[in-house]
RNA sequence: GCCCUCGUAGCUCAGUGGAUAGAGCGUUGGCCUCCGGAGCCAAAAGCAAGAGUUCGAGUCUCUUCGAGGGUACCA
């Protein structure tokens, strides 16, 4: 929020050291550490150490001669802007700011800006972001929740920061997955569907894990069992086969089992307040990326070994000069010139970037496809597409289970819908304990806010890079490092807030612009200093495409509102300057705390 | 074999090359007739090992050890 400040102040230093013969070096800022004070702070190490490496340092340690510097900076830079006083310590330079400026300028902007508080100019650039990509004719578990919860939070935060975005999902309705179900179904369960949305996604899942059973090869399996093994497999892949072609009774059977798919999978994105803009279906790029292969094979990029019965491939390290298997080789068809999921993602980035003109394209997969991704952006590349170089593989670890690895066929999978309607039911027997004047009609809404809130901070506050193991009893905990825990910090300032206006003598909107002359505790400093630092946190999380640094923010920021809360009084306090300036301090709090979550997916009720 | 992640407190995780490595859970102890105790304050406890680069390394490079994942017709 000092980017202005910080410049003039620069500007000031290097003018003194130009004019001292100083080698000054690039001046980084950061905040003081440990001051309980409140301002920004350079080194002037970089400086020393170059002045040594001249011949200029006269055998004196570096750390000495930066505080020499630093000293003779501070004698020599006079008055600065919103700045009250300087210091020379250890080889920093710290510069202290006037509270009562930056106080007065970071609540108002705070109340100004609103919703918009934080974000960040348009940057004439437009972003896709692609997640939400379960496979259809499954039920969407926890995994597929990491991934969607991670990819909308880093929709929300490319966005504020200034970027157009498009958020796709790709779902996955075909493959020898979709089609197991489809042939079980047809064969064993047609027409037995549950009426319900999530019943039936559910159902589909059930119908997959018995189907890979019954075609699995059995330890000692009599020749009766691996005769009826081998019929259920050639049913399979005749279905496939009549797929490919276009069948007509088994695309119908298709389209109307993936529907049920998709219709449970909307309904989740809608209890997410997920909203996409473009669904791709890999179904779709089927054909476009079959033409594809045939212009690789053309211009022998790849080479087409089905004459002897092979698949068509691309030898990626051969076409490199790589002498290092770094990217391997490459099966782009398989030998009965079916497509596979490498050929489907060379046919999307091209839509992509041509019917959508996008300028970068971020892909939310788990790091198990990292070298996917890395031969189909470099197959791009070898066939001549430039944006290449624009596609990124945002790799995050998968979810496993305290007892192990998912796994459908064993059963054991921890569904999305289950654990919600868990964290629904833990959150009403909390607001029936600690909240029981709270209407009954209000708690089902307050307990989707809290309950989401809790899943998505587990989700998010770890990096994307961490596997995780997901445990419900630490994902739906609503106590220390959680999403409830900040929630409840807006909860208290609403409180407040409330209550000043039922008193009838404060209204937000009617009143001026508070001043800070007052001596501010520390508690009042160090959350001023939290929202201020909102606007760079955004910034960051955009760049390093990390909605972790976001989940971080937002706990310190809920944590110095707890701390401030309990320590200072508001609407207890006689003074009516104090009392209207920490009135719109809390106003400001909660409006920033308010955008930092939703910026993770989570909303924040009035009472909890 | 080769490639990619990762290794920080008993456990789960943070930590722009910069000053005294921070949280939560758990453990222990405190919180006044005071705006909501889903909270606040405090205590004990830690960078896998070894070299290197640097004025300065949890952070960058290399080696060793350990964990997970990937590695030609699954997605």
């Amino acid at each position: 929020m000092f980017e202005k400040e910080q410049e003039i102040i620069a500007e000031k230093i290097r003018a003194f050291c130009a004019e001292k013969d100083i080698p000054l070096g690039e001046l980084k800022w950061m905040p003081i550490p440990f001051s309980g004070e409140w301002g920004i702070s350079t080194s002037f190490f970089a400086t020393a150490a170059a002045e040594a490496k001249a011949g200029k340092s006269k055998g004196m340690p570096v750390p000495v001669r930066a505080q020499e510097i630093a000293e003779a900076v501070k004698n020599g830079i006079s008055v600065l802007p919103g700045i009250s006083r300087g210091e020379a310590v250890k080889g920093y330079l710290n510069l202290y700011f006037s509270t009562a400026e930056v106080a007065l300028k970071v609540v108002e902007s705070a109340l100004s800006d609103g919703i918009r508080f934080g974000a960040g100019h348009p940057k004439n650039e437009r972003v896709m972001v692609e997640y939400a990509q379960p496979n259809t004719h499954h039920s969407f578990h926890i995994g597929h929740y990491r991934n969607t919860i991670l990819g909308e939070s880093l929709a929300r935060i490319v966005q504020f920061a200034g970027f157009e975005t498009i958020r796709a999902s790709y779902p996955g309705d075909i493959g020898l997955g979709v089609i197991t179900v489809l042939w079980a179904y047809e064969k064993f369960y047609k027409g037995q569907e549950p009426a319900d949305i999530h019943e039936r996604g559910q159902w589909l899942l059930k119908i997959y894990a018995e189907a890979t059973n019954r075609l699995a090869e059995k330890e000692n399996e009599t020749p009766e069992e691996k005769a009826q093994r081998e019929a259920y497999d050639a049913e399979r892949r005749e279905m496939y086969r009549k797929w490919d072609a276009g069948d007509e009774y088994v695309r119908k059977l298709w389209l109307d089992t993936r529907e049920w798919s998709l219709d449970e999978l909307r309904d989740i994105l809608h209890m997410m307040d997920v909203k996409i803009d473009v669904w791709f279906f890999e179904s779709e790029v089927d054909e476009p990326s079959k033409k594809i292969v045939d212009e690789l094979i053309v211009r022998g990029i790849a080479s087409d070994e089905r004459g002897n019965g092979g698949p068509v491939i691309v030898k990626i390290d051969e076409k490199l000069g790589l002498a290092k298997e770094k990217y391997r080789v490459a099966v782009i068809l398989r030998s009965d010139g079916t497509t596979l999921y490498l050929t489907k993602d060379l046919a999307l980035a091209e839509q992509k970037f041509d019917e959508f003109h996008v300028d970068r394209s971020i892909y939310v997969v788990d790091n198990r496809q990292s070298l996917h991704f890395q031969q189909a952006f470099k197959i791009l590349e070898l066939w001549g597409f430039k944006q290449a170089e624009k596609c990124y593989h945002l790799a995050y670890g998968f979810v496993s289970l305290p007892e192990g690895a998912m796994s459908a066929r064993k059963g054991r999978v921890a569904l999305f819908k289950e654990v919600y309607d868990e964290s629904i039911a833990r959150v009403l027997a909390t607001i029936a304990e600690k909240n029981p004047s709270m209407p009954e009609n209000e708690r089902v809404g307050v307990a989707q806010k809290i309950g989401m809130g809790a899943l998505a901070y587990s989700m998010l506050s770890v990096d994307n890079n961490k596997d995780m193991i997901f445990d419900v009893n630490e994902a739906l905990s609503f106590d220390g490092h959680t999403g409830p825990y900040i929630q409840n910090a807006v909860v208290r300032a609403n409180s407040i807030l409330k209550k000043a206006v039922e008193s009838g003598k404060w209204k937000l909107e009617s009143q001026e612009p508070a001043t800070y002359g007052y001596p501010l505790s520390t508690h009042e400093i160090e959350l001023i200093e939290q929202m201020s630092r909102f606007p760079n946190v955004v910034q960051q999380a955009a760049n390093e495409y990390r909605p972790l640094v976001v989940a971080a923010y937002a706990y310190d920021l809920a944590t110095a509102f707890h701390s401030f809360y309990h320590a200072v009084p508001v609407l207890q306090t006689d003074d009516e300057s104090v009392k209207s300036a920490r009135l719109r301090l809390v106003a400001a709090a909660k409006q920033v705390m308010t955008n930092a979550l939703y910026l993770l997916g989570i909303s924040a009720p009035d009472v909890m």
